[in-house]
DNA sequence: TGTACATCAGTGAACGCGCGTTCACTGATGTAC
DNA sequence: TGTACATCAGTGAACGCGCGTTCACTGATGTAC
């Protein structure tokens, strides 16, 4: 039935923060539509009043998790970039892709994505530089996104990988060795 | 219809050898069994007299594109450290994952994968940081090693980055940074 | 070396299932007067 | 402010399709003598 404006924007929101956290644990293809839209709390036939398709969503719940992580991360750099880092590569976060980094949970289906996802994925990095770039040691802008984007490679790459290798001795070592090679991370 | 032993062993390899493939361009989830048989030239009911599930073969795939990445690492690091670097953040590499670096390209499958392919992807990292650690700089074999863990995690963070942003400015500064503080980029 | 038969690699139809998407319908909301 | 009606958010059944997996069957291979 029928439910007001307000009502109908609520439930958009919550299908999109649900899918932002869905995809990123199980990434676009491992949650189907209809999971999607009984996690927000409605049923299937729904969905294709407030997408247009499956892959429309995808693009749209990307955007909506890279900018969740830019303003957890704008709060955290300020309190200390070296805690950000220590966070970023603790036990927690590489045991709850969903609620954190789109960018290590997401790369890999956004690679394999349609221009859409890429797009949202490339704003998302390039507001996520924009905000570590600030943060960094360097002489001058050039520099220090250089250093940003660097980091975030360290910071993505071994994430991901220890997330690969399950929870072994490997899985610790891959983000101690990240963080000593990192000027962030001393 | 029957077929050889050694013709039987055969249609085995090519099985793993274009799912080692097809895996890292589309993923896990992005192939279907179907596809994989015919892409070996045979029928989907054969399959599971090489395998035991489409998991098994993902497990057995991943090994297989890790052990293919480091025969093909061992020459060409062989010929210097610089180079390798080079042809991995080149644009031909991240345009063609399929016939690139396993770690990269199924990492975040593998994150979301079972214990037969985490142990598989586990044991892929082992070898090729072994493989690295003898190239790196460092005075003892602990400190070559953590070189060999934090350069790998920038490289493959930095070439997974740049394949989910396509093909933007973005995508080559990202893989540039990565060289350029890379003890082994420069 | 030749024959008789058991083995078993590969075939292709069939299974149940969940997928993304469509659509006729419901009934509360929003609007016109 | 109250009534009459058009709008449209959400429902749930249905669509065709491809998925992973099973299975009865075929006929060449491998083996026993």
């Amino acid at each position: 039935m029928k439910v007001t404006r307000a009502q109908a924007e609520e439930n958009r929101e919550r299908i999109l923060d649900n899918a932002a956290t869905l995809f990123r644990e199980r990434g676009f293809d491992g949650i189907g539509l209809n999971d999607l839209m009984q996690a927000a709390g409605l049923t299937r036939g729904g969905f294709y009043g407030h997408f247009e398709s499956k892959d429309d969503l995808a693009a749209q719940a990307t955007r909506r998790a890279l900018q969740s992580n830019r303003e957890q991360w704008k709060q955290q750099t300020d309190r200390g970039l070296q805690g950000w880092v220590r966070a970023y590569l603790s036990d927690t976060h590489r045991d709850r892709p969903g609620a954190g980094c789109g960018l290590a949970a997401l790369a890999g289906d956004a690679a394999r994505g349609g221009p859409a996802v890429k797009a949202a994925f490339g704003e998302g990095v390039e507001n996520l530089i924009a905000t570590l770039q600030d943060q960094m040691p360097g002489a001058d802008a050039g520099e220090r996104r250089e250093q940003a984007l660097a980091t975030l490679s360290t910071l993505v790459g071994s994430l991901l990988l220890s997330r690969a290798v399950g929870e072994t001795r490997l899985s610790s070592e891959l983000r101690e060795a990240a963080r000593k090679h990192l000027p962030a991370g001393r």
